[in-house]
DNA sequence: GATTGATCATGT
DNA sequence: ACATGATCAATC
């Protein structure tokens, strides 16, 4: 495969994601002359990044959607042999000593997800990283419920860390979004604030969907037959 | 088996 | 330091 260019439009993305459909990782990392690791444990974002090259995503490391001219931010969604995810998906860090002053509209949150190219990948530990298939894209936009739920748990998690509360939150809280740590090793550290309002050294943490909320839109669009 | 907290690589 | 891309591995 060439150098793809970058998409113009959202049909011929989603066009170029359904040729990647049915091929294999290895495949698809000989195409674009990168060697394909044995496992992911150094080098977790292997996929992600191969379906992004293989696609032409043009935003790079910048703060901007994949996409950028569309506006699409691409996740690749690792599933189970029953088309189930097998992860949670990460959104984007919190910017902890903000959050308190952001409106849903502006939150990073419904920035990075109102828009988005699900690219389904087989991701079983036991399946070797070259021989896992691609599935079928899903090009998304939440529902208007499910909108209102992540707004819902926005709110609420938002609303805790404004407080001070960063460091009471854990994994458990929240019904589609969770607030779990984003960060090189337990011992790092980014500015927050605690409840008198004063800065402190508190653990990244990030916004992370949780893997009933994707297998619950990709059960909603992809219908599956009683034939199987 | 599902979930939570911890961690890995790379680039600016 | 912090953003991008996520999965690992201990525990529930």
């Amino acid at each position: 495969m060439a150098q793809p260019l970058r998409p113009q439009s959202e049909a011929e993305l989603v066009a170029r994601a359904r040729a990647l459909s049915g091929r294999r990782v290895g495949e698809l990392a000989s195409e674009l002359g990168q060697p394909c690791p044995p496992d992911l444990r150094r080098a977790k974002g292997f996929v992600g990044g191969l379906v992004e090259r293989a696609l032409g995503a043009d935003a790079g490391p910048r703060a901007l959607p994949d996409f950028s001219l569309l506006g699409v931010e691409l996740k690749t969604l690792p599933v189970d042999a029953r088309g189930r995810p097998v992860e949670s998906t990460f959104v984007c860090t919190i910017p902890l000593t903000e959050v308190a002053n952001l409106e849903w509209e502006a939150s990073p949150v419904w920035r990075k997800l109102r828009r988005v190219l699900w690219v389904v990948v087989e991701g079983q530990r036991s399946l070797p990283p070259a021989q896992r298939r691609i599935g079928e894209p899903l090009l998304w936009s939440p529902s208007p419920a499910q909108e209102r739920a992540l707004r819902f748990d926005w709110e609420e998690l938002a609303g805790l860390i404004g407080r001070g509360d960063v460091e009471r939150i854990t994994g458990h809280l929240g019904n589609c979004l969770q607030v779990r740590p984003k960060a090189a090793t337990s011992r790092s550290r980014r500015r927050g604030t605690d409840r008198d309002g004063a800065f402190f050294d508190a653990m990244p943490k990030g916004f992370y969907l949780r893997a009933t909320f994707t297998a619950t839109l990709l059960a909603e669009h992809f219908v599956v037959s009683a034939a199987g």
